[in-house]
Order: structure tokens, then C-alpha cells, then sequence
DNA sequence: GATAAATCTTGAAAATTTTCAGGCGTTGTC
DNA sequence: GACAACGCCTGAAAATTTTCAAGATTTATC
């Protein structure tokens, strides 16, 4: 065991040499700026990986991308997503290029406009798809090679995960939760508010209808193909009291849906939470901030980002770490918005019910 | 005119021959990755101007970096001036790094910490520093030869803008017209509430004072050194009102500030705007939510970030660009939280005074 | 103020990346 | 099915960047 031979650093022209490439060839897969063909590709890979040679050269620049696609601004969800993210990666030396990016789902994913600063990996070395996507990108973006992990809860349409890893926040478990909570308070009007047109409101949803079930009450959903948050609030909880609807609590699909409710319950001159309780979903700024204060399911946002960051950090560090999907709990965070319903609210229920 | 002539590119050699120097020198010049003594930097660039070499090589990253300094969370407003710098840079083919970063305005410059990523000219072409700034990184930046453009508003301590461009918005203005405005609708008890240890409250403190002076009022501030500002807002309501001090109006240092003031009122059973009118300053998304809806100086966030964005990438692109100073002007949004006072009201203050 | 230690700066050489032009396969046309 | 036009992939050569070691300068210590 010779511990002191100083073993020389294996150099791009000697895995040029042992694969019987030039180095420019060599340099073009390493540096993984421009395409080669598959096969030559992973001739070099594999020669490169045999003879030892250092793959997370020093030179390298240490950037991921986190890509926010679809949305029009950044909302304090995606912020507080973004700074756990980029927490995780100063940690690591790694820094976060912040990039918004808008695109239809129903583009091929051949022809779908990448931007430029993706296209190099030289610069990019990895990707964070928040925001809400769709599987034409993703496709878009692994047959360049980048690793990439992805916010799972705003997918719409299909979601193959076996090129990039997944992370979700449980926000049907915390609907779930929320509705039984209101459930647990005697409160049977229960509605449910949002846009399932969307694929996170959609998952709400089904929490609410599972807690509904399990109860055996029927659920009381009104879904509105609404883009604004707030509109999409008001407008439904207008249309079911101007419908003259019993209703006695409201889960809205998230925080600003909820303000929406707050400013139709306003209208209709009932008082949360002495007339109605309501329960909003993200526990954004927006849900202290309401008055009363909202009652919302809190999605530990600052984790999500983190444990995104981590699995892609891992992913581009390590050849060898397989795609993962990785679910975030949530938690009920209770404020003034709800009330529980008396002993004689909850008998004029049953004596409804007798009566039908 | 020989116009068909192909002008052959000019190149490091040439620039390295011309100056007298090795090419490995003006590499380091050009890239920028590497110290090199100021008067042979100069001599690199004398010349490569001279012999019109393109200065923007495509190699060249075109990154740029947000720095957000001294900010625990990123709020509503600066993630507003970052999508607005990123759409501008975006436009321009170039990618914006996200880089929060903490320091002391105290530590000397030559001792701050600087992250990796910005010490490498090839990664990072230049700054935009926002959040709360002291002199001593912007020299930090600006001695590694780094383009700067700085919100002003935030900055901390002396000042010097000789080297680097500075966007100011127009608080103080805004809040004169603010406080104009409750003077112009019969307020006379208008209370400024904020911690003027900030640069921020101190700038709208002082166009609070510009309007009452003018108006021929006393000032009246509430100054409490308190870093959460809906704490702040809350305490210094608070305290106002326990003091029995006359009140029928409040200028608050910001939007979170006037939360906390709501709260205050709301816990002594006044009313918004019958009992006591409210303005915020930022106008960020929080104004709107409040409820009834917070009348608030509008900055105009997005234009902020472009403006920014647009003078740092001037002066990357053209080395002739002198350092500028921007002001933007603000805007105030009415909502319903200030009401005019009646005529009775008026005259109720005027026998006041008289009695006193 | 002298001397040693540490750090910084630089050019030559080595390594890597990029350019450029030729080769090869594909597609489209007749 | 032949031929042309086009575009992609590759290696040789050119250009640039990085490494390495030596010289220069600064800092620390006595």
C-alpha cells in the first residue's frame, strides 16, 4: 500500500483516450452544454465513472433554477416555499435563480419554449418545478438530463414520476381534518368552496367529501370556474345564500377564497363566527390578518421548500439516487373564525331532520 | 471602403500582445474571475476598448443577483419588486439569482462575509441590492469591480453614491399627501405611528411632519423602538389611546403597522372609519385584505424592480454608464378606512382650542 | 527597522472549451 | 429510386481558462 503515491487526478483526455473520443467530445458530455449522441454519451459517462474521474468538477456553477410556472405574481405561498429552498441551498453552497415561466399544458413537450438559461447545463444543474405544471414540461426538461424535483399538489392532467422526484403537502388530510373539525363542533350545513377545475382546490375537496362521508352526511359543494381567488369566495358564498341554503359553516378552498366568503357574509349582514364558521387552507399572511382572525389549515411551507431543495441537491450530487415522492403533513391551525354550535342548535338539527 | 472585408474578430491574444501582457492576465481581466491589479486591469480594458474587442462575449453567464439583506421573510412588497426586476431582465435574456443575506452595518467592509457565489464575476454580472443596506457591503460590492444599482429607501447610516446607481420611491412625498389628505378632510388629532430607528418610518415621519408644519399643526408622533411592526402598531395605539390622548386619525409607518393599530382600536371598541381614520403606507396585499379595506400610499413595486433591473443591466452592458440616482413617485389609494369629518366635529375642535 | 511569514500577482504550461468545417444520415422532390 | 438540401454530430484546431510555481508585496514580530 503505497499511502503517499500522489495519485494523479484523472484528466478529460485520458477518458477521451480510454473511450476513443476526442476530448472535445468529452468535454461536451461532461460540461453538458451541447448534444451527443445517447450512446457516445454514455460511453463517456461510464468510461469517466471507471477510471474515476471527478464529476462535480469545482468549476461547475453551483446554481439550481426554481421555476414558478403559471402564475401571474408571487403569492406569500410560493415565497415562503422560495426562501426554504434557498435556505437549504446557501447551506449547500448552492444558489436559486428565480424563475417565472408561463406555458399551456397542451403543447408538446418537443415544442415547448425552454428558456435559454435552462438549456445549459452548465449554468443550471438542477430545477424546482413550483407553481402549478404539467407533464409536457417535466418531459421537456428530463430529456435534457436536468434533475428535477416537483411541487406535486398543483399537477395537472397526468403525472408519470419515474424521472424526477415528487413532493406533496397533504392538503386532502388537512381538509379532512378541518371538516371534521367543524363536524366535531356540531356543525352539519358544511360547505365547500372552490374551483375544481384546479387541481389543488379538487384535492380539498375530496378531503372535505371523505370527513363528509365518514360522518354520513351528504356534502354541500359549490364549485365554480372562477380564476379569482376572492371572486370565486364572494360569488359562491353569495350564490348559496341568496339561494336561501342552510348553511352553517364554509371550508374554502384557501385563504383568499375564504376572504371572499368574509366580504359575502359581510354583505348579507351575518357575523362570523355567531352566524357562520369558516375555514380557509395555506395559512397565508392573508388568514391572521382577516378579522376574526382565520381559522386555516397550515402547510409548512418553508419545510416544502426544503425538502425540495434536499432531494435535488442529492439528485445532482449523487448519480446513483433514484426519484422519490415524499408527502408533507399539514396542521389545523385554530383561530377565532369558528364556534362551536350550542346544545339547542344542534337539537334544531335533529328536528329538522325528524321533520323531513 | 473595403465593406465585403471580413473583419477578422479581435482577440485575447491580441489584446494580451498589444498591452504587453500574458493572455492568461487579460483572461483574468475579461472573465473577471480573478484579482489582478488595478492598473494592469486598466491598461486590459484601455486596450480591448482600443482594438474593439466585444466586451459581452456569449460565454458570459448573464445572471444577475437580488440580494435581499437583513430580511428574516420575504414580504408581499419585495417579492413584488423582484418579479418586476425579473420580467425586465427576463426580457433581456437574463436570469436573476435570489440571495438573501444577513450582516452587520458595523463589520468594516474588508471584513464582511461574502457569499461564494458573488465573488465570481463569470456566475453573477451584478447587484441589485435590496432589503435594508448599509455602506459597507455596497463597498464590499463595488471593490470587487461589481455593477450595483440599491434601493434607497432602506439604506442605513451614511451614503455614498459615487459608485453605484440608487432607486429611491417616494415616501416622504406620500406620506405628505397622506397626512394632506386627513388634513384636508377636517382631522386635526393625526397621530404618526412608527419606529424611526427604521429608514423606512424615519423618511415618512419626516413627510408626515412636512404636512402638519404646513398646515400650521403640531407634530404628533408615536416613536417605539419595536422591530415587528404589527406588534409595534398595536403597543403604540395602545398606548396613545390609555393615555387619553386625542385621536381621530392615525399615519402608519406601513400596512402591517396599521393591522396592529386596528387591532388596538378594535380591543377599545373603536371604530374604523366612524371613530378613527387609518392610511398604511406599501399598499401591499395586506391593505385590501383588512377589513373595512386600508387606505394606503401605493409604491409602485413592480415599476421599483424594472427600474432597478433596467440601470443594472445599463451598466453591464455599456462601462460608460455614470452611476445614477432615481426617484419613482407613489400613489394614494382611498379605500374606506377614512372618513371626512362632519362640520359639528370641526367646530368641536376649533371651541376646543379656543378653550384651552 | 530588519526579518520572516503569509499573501498576492503573474506568466508559462496544461487543461478545457469553443469554433469551424467536413461527414453522415434524413427528408423531400421529381 | 436518385438526387439535392438540410441539419446534426464529431474531431482537429483555435481560443480561452485554469493550474502551478516563482517572484513581488504586504503584514507580523521582534
Amino acid at each position: 500500500m503505497k499511502k503517499k503515491a500522489p495519485k494523479a487526478k484523472v484528466k478529460l483526455q485520458d477518458v477521451a483516450r480510454a473511450a476513443g473520443l476526442s476530448n472535445a467530445t468529452v468535454s461536451r458530455v461532461l460540461s453538458g452544454s451541447e448534444r451527443v449522441r445517447p450512446n457516445l454519451h454514455e460511453r463517456v459517462i461510464s468510461t469517466a465513472l471507471k477510471l474515476g474521474l471527478d464529476l462535480n468538477r469545482s468549476n461547475d456553477s453551483p446554481i439550481i433554477a426554481f421555476l414558478l410556472c403559471n402564475r401571474a405574481v408571487l403569492h406569500p405561498f410560493h415565497s415562503a416555499v422560495l426562501v426554504g429552498a434557498e435556505a437549504h441551498c446557501a447551506a449547500h453552497d448552492f444558489g436559486v435563480l428565480f424563475l417565472p415561466m408561463q406555458y399551456s399544458p397542451k403543447v408538446p413537450w418537443k415544442e415547448l419554449h425552454i428558456p435559454r438559461l435552462l438549456q445549459n447545463r452548465k449554468i443550471v444543474r438542477g430545477v424546482i418545478a413550483a407553481g402549478t405544471n404539467s407533464q409536457n414540461l417535466l418531459d421537456a426538461l428530463s430529456d435534457r438530463g436536468l434533475p428535477i424535483v416537483c411541487l406535486g399538489n398543483n399537477i395537472v392532467g397526468d403525472w408519470h414520476s419515474d424521472k424526477y422526484s415528487t413532493v406533496f403537502f397533504d392538503d386532502i388530510g388537512g381538509a379532512q381534518e378541518a371538516t371534521g373539525y367543524l363536524l366535531s363542533m356540531g356543525h352539519r350545513e358544511i360547505w365547500c368552496i372552490g374551483n375544481c377545475q384546479l387541481p389543488w382546490f379538487a384535492r380539498r375537496q375530496e378531503g372535505y367529501r371523505r370527513a363528509m362521508d365518514d360522518a354520513g352526511f351528504p356534502p354541500l359543494v359549490r364549485d365554480l370556474n372562477i380564476d379569482n381567488s376572492e371572486d370565486l369566495g364572494y360569488l359562491a358564498t353569495k350564490s348559496i345564500l341568496s339561494e336561501g341554503r342552510a348553511i352553517t359553516a364554509i371550508l374554502a378552498g384557501d385563504d383568499t377564497t375564504a376572504r371572499g366568503a368574509y366580504r359575502a357574509l359581510a354583505d348579507h349582514g351575518l357575523k362570523i363566527p355567531a352566524d357562520v364558521s369558516v375555514i380557509g387552507v395555506n395559512d397565508t399572511i392573508e388568514a391572521s390578518a382577516l378579522v376574526p382572525p382565520l381559522t386555516s389549515v397550515r402547510v409548512f411551507t418553508d419545510q416544502l421548500g426544503k425538502q425540495m431543495a434536499e432531494l435535488l441537491l442529492n439528485q445532482i450530487s449523487r448519480l446513483d439516487v433514484k426519484p422519490q415522492v415524499v408527502t408533507l403533513p399539514t396542521r389545523l391551525i385554530r383561530r377565532e373564525s369558528c364556534r362551536a354550535l350550542t346544545q339547542n342548535e344542534r337539537a334544531a338539527f335533529k328536528e329538522e331532520v325528524r321533520a323531513n
